[in-house]
DNA sequence: TCCTTATTTTGGTATTTAGCGAAATAACAA
DNA sequence: TTGTTATTTCGCTAAATACCAAAATAAGGA
C-alpha cells in the first residue's frame, strides 16, 4: 500500500491514470499523448504496476494498460480512515503510536 | 494539489498525519515518537505545510501542529473522481487528453 | 529465417530527497 | 540582559528518481 502513494506522487503517473480512467490504452498511445519518451514511460508503468494501480494484457506485440479500479478503492478507504470520524475501532488506538506498516 | 500527493508519499509524513488525526501535537511530542531527529522532522513539517495538510499555532515557545481536515477531504474528492462513475461532467471530458494541471 | 513494429531494459547524467549535527532563531523567565 | 527550552535553518552526504538515447527483447508476418 505504501507503493500506491509513491506511485500517485508523480504528475506524469497521475496523468496516465486519468487517461486510463477514460479507456484502456496501449503503451504507445499513452506515449503519443505525453511529453516523455517511451523508455521513461516504461519506468512509470513499472511503478504503477508495483503499486497494483494498473493491469496489463497483451494483444500481439502491443501491451494494453488498464486501471485497476479495486486498488484505487483501497486508497480511498485509507484516505477515509485518515480523515475519519472517531468510531469504536479508532478509539482504542488513540494516544497510541500508530503502527508504521499500516500508514 | 500536486503537493499533496508528494506529501503523502513519505511513510514518515503519513505517520505524522495519523498521529495528528488522534490529537494535536507539538513538534517535540511528534519527535519523541518517531525515529528521526527534530531537524529532519522540521523538513517534513514544511512539506506538510506546503501541501496545506497541517496547520500550526503557537503557544509560547512551542508550535502545535493540527491536521487540516478540509484538505484531506479535497484529496478524497479527487480520488473519487479518479475512480469515479461516468457522470454528466465526466462524459464531455472522455477521449480528451486530460489537463495536466488538474491531475 | 528475416524483417517490422511495439515495448522494455540498460547505462548514463542531473535533480531531488532524506537524513544528520551544528548553528541560528524565537519566546519567555529570572 | 542572560539563560533555557523549543523549533527551524544551514551545510553536508548518501540514496533515490526522472529522464534520455541506444541496445535488447517479444510477437507476428513475409
Amino acid at each position: 500500500m505504501a507503493d500506491v502513494f509513491h506511485a500517485l506522487s508523480s504528475p506524469v503517473r497521475r496523468q496516465i491514470l486519468k487517461m486510463l480512467k477514460a479507456r484502456d490504452m496501449t503503451a504507445g498511445e499513452i506515449a503519443d499523448r505525453l511529453a516523455v519518451t517511451k523508455s521513461t514511460l516504461s519506468g512509470h508503468f513499472n511503478v504503477l504496476k508495483a503499486a497494483d494501480l494498473v493491469v496489463t494484457s497483451r494483444d500481439g506485440t502491443t501491451i494494453i494498460y488498464s486501471l485497476n479500479t479495486s486498488v484505487v478503492e483501497d486508497v480511498l478507504t485509507l484516505m477515509v480512515s485518515l480523515l475519519g470520524t472517531t468510531d469504536t475501532a479508532d478509539r482504542a488506538e488513540k494516544e497510541d503510536i500508530p503502527d508504521a506498516d499500516k500508514v
